[in-house]
RNA sequence: GGUGGGGUUCCCGAGUGGUCAAAGGGAACAGACUGUAAAUCUGUCGGCGAAGCCUUCGGAGGUUCAAAUCCUCCCCCCACCA
């Protein structure tokens, strides 16, 4: 592995390229030779429309959370400007608009999402908001000085715009500028903080392009860029879907326990891809996930869901969720030489379920004895009462372990365990119930 | 602005007066098999304490015993013309 001279450091390019983070590059060799001088700026753009970053921007996330390990600066930059306007990419209803108070009260919230993997402390990263520059442009001013270098010729053979192009939805003026735009961003990121790397989703590459051709025009100098594959399950979903929507990094909106789950269940065949992009694990232990199957392969699977979780939540949240995963699913060892430079072995599994979802309710209420399907559907197990209905009938219903025979069982008082009912809809949606 | 086509349940997409809570596919959920995986097979897949009732087919009205299906107005999308 070539270290970069002087720093100590592996090279960026190298992590990035050996943990699967690369789809394309500008100028090879020319970008390396750019990051071998260590404290260089590296930005990407984070799109401030939601309150929370959620897992499908973990790639971007991650990868300038290595820009900082190699001994760069990273810049996230929020994209105030933009939002103002609102994407109509691939949209079939028009995107609110959100005025300037949503976006920063957005980015606020980004940002603490961020510091969890990013240092952003002593200007080590940085966190800007493109609408400090966009929101006064003059339109004249613009098209005189950077709307001159832009030929709609080459922008309509990108092969972003291609396909809109040809599609029926078509695109809009709007959109069309949004190139010019991000250039710009570019250039006053190149300007004001010396960046001269961006890096962005493989739909990114005809804007990160326009950056790079901008600056070389109007500062004559060199700047590059970096695109990232899209991440797609080996079953071809995008990352981070599932029956309930979006998985967040907000622990309010995705709970730990729930994203722990969620990278358990991940799919054999991109465990070790996984633990590279997601985890900051060595690359040699990561290999060796390569020759695991059966137990050991779900043993690796409990090791990506706690650094991720880890990542993300913290080490308490992530612990607190593997203990309530093993006293939910059993404990199933790790084998101790299985990545070894996880947390995760120096806490021994433990039966703890205070990570597991739950409510209370009140014990005259239960002492009356509620229908089966009528609790499931109250405590969110199932969507509605019908749904609980068609659970219990389907035999997926369980109470502390035992399946439920009839929808409208009566669950009272007696079937407290330890002060408390464990239901389960399936095989691994569980609510645990306490009387208040 | 004109002409033509279209808006159907989470998504795609049939359905042109009753047999429609609405074909088919996908997604999802449950069961079996397993390893909290994949694949496969089976079942389910608007709501409501059964029969039955209620709400849904862009929106609002109307015709009819009866409408997603017919009529009127409106909104939105697409194509071509201007």
């Amino acid at each position: 592995m070539p270290i970069s001279e002087g720093t100590g450091m592996t090279h960026l390019i190298d992590v990035l390229y050996e943990r699967g983070f690369v789809e394309q590059t500008t100028h090879q060799d020319e970008l390396r030779e750019y990051l071998d001088q260590a404290g260089r700026s590296c930005y990407i753009g984070f799109d401030p429309t939601a309150d929370s970053l959620h897992i499908g921007s973990l790639v971007p996330i991650m990868a300038l959370a290595h820009v900082q390990r190699c001994g760069h600066i990273p810049i996230a930059l929020v994209g105030g400007g933009t939002g103002l306007v609102g994407d109509p990419s691939g949209k079939t209803e028009m995107r609110k608009l959100l005025g300037p108070e949503d976006i920063s009260r957005n980015a606020e919230s980004i940002k603490s999402q961020l510091a969890r993997f990013i240092d952003f402390e002593k200007d080590r990263a940085l966190l800007l908001n493109n609408a400090d520059w966009l929101a006064h442009l003059e339109y004249i001013p613009f098209l005189r000085d950077v709307g001159r270098h832009f030929s709609v010729n080459r922008m309509i053979r990108a092969e972003s715009y291609k396909m809109r192009l040809e599609s029926d939805e078509g695109l809009s003026f709007i959109e069309f500028n949004y190139m010019l735009l991000q250039a710009y961003d570019f250039l006053m990121l190149f300007d004001r903080h010396g960046c001269g790397l961006q890096m962005g989703g493989s739909d990114q590459w005809g804007n990160i392009v326009a950056g790079i051709d901008l600056i070389r025009r109007m500062r004559q100098k060199s700047a590059f860029g970096i695109t990232f594959p899209l991440i797609t399950t080996s079953s071809g979903a995008k990352m981070g879907k599932t029956e309930k929507g979006a998985v967040w990094l907000d622990a309010g909106k995705t709970s730990p326990y729930d994203y722990f789950q969620y990278w358990v269940n991940t799919d054999d065949r991109d465990v070790q891809r996984f633990l590279a992009l997601f985890t900051f694990l060595p690359m040699a232990e990561i290999q060796e996930v390569e020759t695991l199957s059966g137990a050991d392969l779900n043993a690796a699977k409990r090791v990506l869901a706690f650094e991720a979780t880890q990542l993300a939540h913290g080490l308490e949240a992530a612990k607190k969720a593997y203990h309530a995963a093993a006293s939910m699913f059993g404990k199933g060892e790790i084998p101790a030489g299985l990545l070894s430079s996880s947390a995760i072995h120096k806490g021994e599994a433990e039966f703890g379920d205070a990570a597991v979802p739950r409510s209370t309710i009140d014990r005259k209420e239960l002492e009356s004895g509620i229908p089966a399907f009528q609790l499931f559907c109250r405590v969110g197990l199932t969507a509605s009462g019908s749904a609980a209905r068609r659970l219990v009938d389907q035999g997926g219903a369980y109470l502390n372990g035992e399946r439920i025979p009839n929808f409208d069982t009566l669950i009272s008082a007696k079937d407290l365990k330890e002060g408390a009912i464990l239901l389960r809809a399936g095989k691994k949606r569980y609510h645990k119930l306490s009387v208040s």
